[in-house]
DNA sequence: GAAGCGCTCACCCATTCGGGTGAAAACTGC
DNA sequence: GCAGTTTTCACCCGAATGGGTGAGCGCTTC
């Protein structure tokens, strides 16, 4: 519960200027909590740092592998998603990916160092809450694969030669999707994925 | 071209701390080219303004209207969009609100104050970039109204029947929606125009 | 008034999709 | 081991879709 004798050194990963900055002087009142370590984008902290933040641009599922690969990293403690999304938005992802948090970038500072020190103390901030629908309608592995591919607008045929499944069995899954998502259509279907962010926005906005 | 002899006053209504804090600290070293006025959210600015950076959250609409109560105040010279998203995201709203621009926060200091200069000296940043696409493109009042349906997962038959057509011209017009929109197939239309923001409520008539 | 565009519809045709049934292999939990 | 789930595939069939051509009507523009 008490502040900590040295202060946790965190890491922002490969963000916006003005976000890197606004960090650095919205924390700088905290230096007794918390301890801004910055690194050049795309590079592993030279310095240990027990939690590196991070956001998810265009490329979600790049940036996610890259925070996989910094999770496995001895340097880096915890990894936690620092983002304008809400939590809700990487349910799929955070199933995969070893993630320790997620705090949105709303927050001030003291919330912020809050968040922060809560996370150290191994809490798992935004993602107890993240506890998916019933059984009957969660999907499986593979059928979020196969709707997060008909979600971009693939065809069956197209699906199958991306999973190497055969058409067949990629019908087979639509039909359990459909039943599962309440819908009767492929493209019903994609809008559901989108609501729920099961799959990746087209050319879309980015959230920094 | 010249850099002004007195700083341009900018103010940065109503944004998240780390915004605010970032925008500061990036716009720190340019205290010559620009001086960023705060104030509160809400609030208009109690100093008059040269520009007005402002940010449409969630409440769109609410935003732009009171950037067009602000707009009218003769304290506040220009209205800019500083913003996340694409400038394509606000096509809609620029025709009916007093905007003088619109610039990314992935701007660094740098191109930021040179956007701010430019915005400043008349140019219309980011929105004569938006004279919609070409006509070829360009999508009709009824191809829109048909497009709408179809990103909510309706058949040709059930679009046919809302809108009190033929099932053969929803097929007509669903091959010139996939030529103008660059797809083959519904459901990557439906992408496209949820990522156009060309797919809200079908009941009503759109309004451009 | 001719040209152009938007809106409407029809007919044809090949392909795809949606839905049903059945079933084998693998893995999970009791 | 047995029940249940997941993953995989096949076959069948009717409906929907995608793509092509052609064509009439109305409005605007030159």
């Amino acid at each position: 519960m008490g502040t900590p004798v040295t202060p946790i050194r965190i890491a922002l990963v490969n963000d916006y200027e003005i976000i890197v900055k606004g960090l650095h002087t919205m924390l700088a009142p905290f230096s007794d909590r918390v301890l801004v370590v910055e690194f050049d984008p795309g590079t592993l902290p030279s310095k240990p740092v027990d939690i590196a933040l991070f956001d998810t641009f265009a490329g979600r599922r790049h940036s996610l592998a890259r925070i996989n690969a910094m999770a496995k990293d001895v340097d880096i403690g915890k990894v936690v998603l620092y983002t304008w999304d809400a939590p809700a938005a990487f349910l799929h992802d955070i199933e995969r990916h070893k993630i320790d948090g997620i705090v949105t970038k709303a927050h001030t500072g003291e919330a912020l160092v809050q968040a922060i020190e809560r996370i150290h103390g191994g809490e798992r901030i935004g993602l107890d809450d993240l506890v998916e629908p019933d059984a009957a309608t969660a999907l499986s592995e593979r059928e979020k694969e196969v709707l997060s591919l008909l979600a971009i607008g693939l065809t069956n045929r197209e699906i199958a030669t991306e999973l190497y499944l055969s058409v067949d069995t990629v019908k087979t899954y639509l039909r359990g999707l459909f039943r599962k998502l309440g819908v009767s259509n492929r493209t019903q279907a994609a809008v559901e994925a989108a609501g729920h962010h099961l799959s990746p926005p087209p050319s879309r906005r980015r959230a920094g």
